[in-house]
RNA sequence: CGCGGGAUGGAGCAGUCUGGAAGCUCGUCGGGCUCAUAACCCGAAGGUCGCAGGUUCAAAUCCUGCUCCCGCAACCA
């Protein structure tokens, strides 16, 4: 029986997603087998089916409220998913609460209300919040909702069953005072608790296992021969020196230390501890281990789960181990992002310095922010926010650059052509070099975004913008609007301005939803919003008739704040 | 010798794999322009590419050694 399951990698791993790829493509002759990345799988898959798009960002856990650090998180997944969306995909865009476990326990008894009123008063606040993020979620997920309780009875039941889950003894060092286990390296000098400086004890916690050594080969695989399975790159090899090649260890995945979690079938004192209850969400909110399977078997396997570095082990061994265990696909891949940092240091609550993103939002504009976090900080790595980068941010590539290429742009249609350009257009001798790039930026742009390379994708958008700026200075259209015989030149000058300015309210959709309706408002144009329309120069309408609006992004006066 | 990442003009980064004139953004200084949100455009200054050796016609890039910083180190979401 166990020889039966296992045999079947790799195709656990790649399988469901190798073969329906592979009868996807048998027209094709199997050469799309080359170079084939998951975008270019979906792009170029089935001609009948929609093609699927299945992304998540981690469950947030309800201890506590989000900070701008998950902000980050969730606002790239959701640009990324609507992205897609965009691309024509049929995407599923999952994110959520993970709200069991000793700490939730504790943060209710503090606050004087039962562990579910706190999960749920945390639920309500991180819907808001997404809602002022302006993030597009098809699923919120929560594990303490029924069905997700049900589902992880299951999966525990058939792993016991099947016995890849063992009872056994979980020895660890815990500091009673703190109801807290520690590992050694947390301890400070004198075995003492790194919280309340006490010393703790040795602990001898009845347990269930989970036999995740049994998976260590097959993970070992995974990572070594699926390059695009974990990005970046440096932290597959950092799973690899780690922990793969130390040896993995059976992993505790049930606790009596604590009540507020699933409790087990087979065992009622014990409860889930996190790893079974939360990382099993990606597959049971779409409906995994329920009576409706639709989506499960339509979505899954994730194309992508977007996590913070510090969980891309559990998410990249732990996760898949839970799969492998239980036949399923495996998620496509794993992308570990870096740490927003605030004022040069980790966010941390004792530190005090977790930002509040609803602040931001209210203060800035929550496309502003957006742009921020995805062009500050490349993506997969660490990134630094201060109040004077965001603003030099803002005031330097949104209200300098973008923002007054369209005021100045609208302003001269509405003052040299009473608002009116005429049909009649020529072109400049400056007019090309602006047009090669205009031209090309929605493919560059596409071939960044589908790497998830938020700040690049954003760089080439900007290149439309910078010449754009400079073709304004080469042109000089006040020069022209006094020479005779030079309005069929201003015309298609600016002409062209308002295609770029077009083509960019497009591009910029993912990383700034509301900021192509603005700029379409402006332009007079209700029509060519779709995302294939950035690819075709000329969709304006020659008669351009903008209408003047108010500043895109309004210069933030830095004297005196 | 636990593992990994990093050290490049004032700040933040790219370039290192595949050696061949040191680049980008911001800031500073000077100039231009006037359509525009004191915005935009052009130009300039500013760097022993962490340190020390080595290979080479040629090293930020390859090799060796060293210093400093930052993550991770298993139940921390």
């Amino acid at each position: 029986m166990q020889g039966g399951r296992f045999l079947t990698y790799p195709q656990v791993c790649e399988g469901s997603d190798a073969v329906a790829f592979r009868q996807k493509d048998q027209k094709d002759g199997g050469m799309r087998f080359q170079n084939r990345s998951i975008n270019q799988r979906h792009a170029k898959g089935g001609l009948k089916l929609q093609k699927t798009f299945y992304i998540t960002t981690a469950l947030y856990y309800s201890n506590s409220s989000l900070h701008i650090g998950h902000a980050y998180e969730v606002v790239a997944a959701d640009a990324m998913a609507r992205y897609k969306r965009l691309r024509g995909f049929d995407v599923k865009f999952l994110t959520g609460m993970d709200e069991h476990g000793q700490k939730i326990e504790q943060a209710a008894e503090k606050a004087g209300v039962t562990p579910q009123e706190q999960v749920d008063g945390v639920a309500q606040v991180t819907r808001e919040l997404f809602e002022t993020l302006d993030i597009d979620f098809d699923i919120f997920w929560r594990t303490t909702d029924p069905r997700h309780k049900s589902a992880v009875k299951k999966i525990f039941n058939q792993l016991y069953e099947q016995g890849d889950i063992y009872k056994g003894a979980y020895k660890g060092l815990y500091c009673t005072p703190c109801e807290t286990f520690q590992t050694k390296a947390q301890l400070e000098e004198g075995n003492l608790c790194p919280v309340c400086k006490r010393e703790v004890g040795e602990i001898d916690e009845e347990a269930y296992f989970f036999r995740m050594s049994k998976y260590q080969d097959r993970l070992t695989r995974l990572i070594e021969d699926n390059p695009d399975f974990l990005l970046p790159k440096s932290r597959a090899t950092e799973m690899l020196n780690n922990f793969l090649r130390k040896g993995l260890e059976d992993l505790c995945v049930s606790r009596t230390s604590f009540k507020w979690g699933i409790p087990l079938d087979f065992d009622p004192n014990h409860v889930s501890y996190v790893w079974v209850d939360a990382l099993s969400n990606y597959a049971v909110a779409l409906g995994f281990m329920s009576d409706d399977e639709t989506d499960y078997k339509k979505y899954w396997p994730a194309d992508v789960h977007i996590v913070g570095k510090d969980i891309v082990r559990f998410h990249t061994l732990i996760w898949p181990a839970l799969l492998m265990a239980l036949d399923q696909p495996l998620p496509k891949q794993v992308f570990g992002h870096g740490w927003l940092h605030v004022d040069g240091t980790k966010i941390g609550k004792s530190l005090g310095n977790a930002i509040d993103p609803t602040e931001l939002v209210d203060t800035y504009g929550i496309d502003a922010i957006r742009y921020f976090l995805l062009k500050e900080v490349p993506f997969g790595q660490d990134g630094n926010y201060t109040e004077e980068i965001l603003v030099n941010r803002i005031n330097a590539d949104l209200a300098n650059d973008i923002g007054n290429l369209l005021s100045r742009t609208v302003g001269m249609i509405d003052k040299y052509f009473g608002g009116k350009l005429p049909a009649d257009h020529a072109s400049t001798e400056f007019d090309e070099e602006l047009l090669v790039v205009a031209r090309n930026a929605a493919n560059e742009a596409n071939a960044h975004y589908d790497h998830m390379e938020f700040d690049q994708a954003l760089g080439k958008i900007w290149e439309v913008i910078d010449r754009a700026n400079k073709y304004i200075d080469k042109v000089e259209p006040w020069k022209l609007v006094k020479e005779e015989g030079k309005g069929a030149e201003l015309a298609g000058s600016l002409y062209i301005l308002a295609e770029c300015l077009r083509i960019i309210a497009i591009l910029v959709e993912p990383v700034m939803p509301n900021i192509p309706d603005k700029i379409f408002s402006q332009l007079n144009i209700d029509d060519h919003t779709k995302w294939d329309d950035a690819a075709t120069f000329g969709l304006l309408p020659k008669e351009v008739q903008p209408t003047k609006g108010d500043p895109l992004f309004p210069r933030i006066d830095t004297k005196t704040r």
